[in-house]
DNA sequence: TAAAATATATAACAAATGTTATATATTTGT
DNA sequence: ACAAATATATAACATTTGTTATATATTTTA
């Protein structure tokens, strides 16, 4: 017997949502949260913060984007998501009661706010829709991660690049009227998708000469949507 | 600038540890949590939920074993945990007030037992130590997600086999004195690993001649975990 | 701005994995 | 216990991916 669940947003299945975060609050509610706020500026290369640290708060990215990641237990860098305007992030460790389980370093300069430990504890005392609101996130992105699982389990190169081209299309420029491009370093595309940087340079090569991407320095711009949607034999939207 | 962190067990790694869940609770408090359980068979192959169904409340099993896995956009299914004796489950969507996102199959006639929904939110209220762990496990599960998608993504298909037989043991007989072996279909085993059945096979066979490991009928017995974890490159324990 | 360091592109070859096909073994249902 | 259905084993070949090597482009630093 075979289920089949209504499709939901395809981009939802992959994506944490966590920028929505703060939204759907009242006024008084969003005004709380935006008052415990402190605006820093990260370094480029520089870690929010990192496995087995100990969690001080969480941040909402406000320009910028930042990876998150874990190393494999042979040290390699594993990229599982690619944060960017309006994502909040480092609130498992902070809620679960115990160490980062993950890293995240800023791929540029970032501007971010962040809640101190206790502020945002407090918050969640204090605002029952928010915490109620992190809590599905969380299972949300439970979700996510079975997702992730099953495409880098499934799926050959080819399909993974299609998607996750499309998938950092749709959350990087999330909030930016012009096309910007997909602007990643080749090993983090690399390490994102599950792959090597030579292996990874050869697919964007086949894709290049399909005709479905452009390239300009290391910016990749999508130009035939269809086609890689065909890549992944996936019909979107 | 690398950090290094120091390695916990090796298996807490990619276990969800949902088995731990009732453990440390007071006398009242265990006796409450016992109090609501409802004793249940369920047939091999039948569902305990599905993706996008009510959650309708938890299960522990008693006996038994039962994979929980998601399918992928293409419809193919993607194991992600195999669950057995006292492991806990189905409170991600409860808690987030959300549909089931992956489904569960017992994968041979098993004994849970239930606790429905409305007595589970309420224990949750009424035992704050409990709600405290289920968040706590959470996170941890969350961080055991993200290590699976560095396994998949970065380790070939020998390296899988040999990490998720030596999972697999170590979780499968856990209460179990005697060897029972692993006890899988091959399309299943296949599955976790994310491979095909027939490449499956050529690992096995592999893998015996290098003496491993031993078959008996579907049975895999671990014959020589030292070699197995060279296969990982990884030292265990 | 020039030199050095880092990042990217590409090709050739090796190795791993996917796929198709066929034979045999085991389990299930009557 | 038997037939039918399902699961497993294995081989040959195709395709994909990993690896090594080298050249070029871009960015960083002095």
């Amino acid at each position: 017997m075979l289920y089949i669940c209504y499709m939901k947003d395809f981009f939802a299945q992959f994506d944490f949502q966590s920028n929505l975060l703060f939204e759907n609050l009242s006024e008084p509610d969003k005004q709380a949260v935006e008052n415990v706020m402190e605006s820093l500026v990260v370094k480029k290369g520089s870690m929010l913060f990192f496995e087995c640290g100990i969690p001080t708060g969480i941040y909402q990215i406000k320009k910028g984007k930042a990876k998150k990641f874990k190393r494999g237990f042979s040290g390699e860098e594993q990229i599982f998501y690619i944060y960017t305007t309006d994502d909040v992030l480092g609130y498992h460790a902070l809620l679960g009661q115990e160490r980062y389980q993950d890293s995240c370093e800023a791929l540029e300069d970032l501007t971010v706010n962040f809640i101190a430990r206790e502020d945002f504890l407090r918050l969640l005392n204090e605002i029952p829709a928010l915490q109620q609101k992190l809590i599905k996130n969380i299972a949300h992105e439970f979700g996510v991660l079975a997702n992730i699982i099953a495409v880098l389990a499934q799926k050959n190169q080819n399909s993974r690049l299609a998607l996750f081209l499309l998938l950092l299309e749709n959350r990087l420029n999330r909030n930016s009227p012009t096309l910007k491009g997909i602007d990643l370093t080749r090993d983090d595309l690399a390490n994102l998708i599950g792959t090597s940087q030579e292996s990874l340079g050869r697919s964007l090569k086949q894709f290049k000469e399909l005709g479905c991407i452009e390239i300009d320095k290391r910016n990749i711009y999508i130009k035939d949507k269809k086609q890689l949607e065909q890549l992944l034999q996936v019909k979107i939207d």
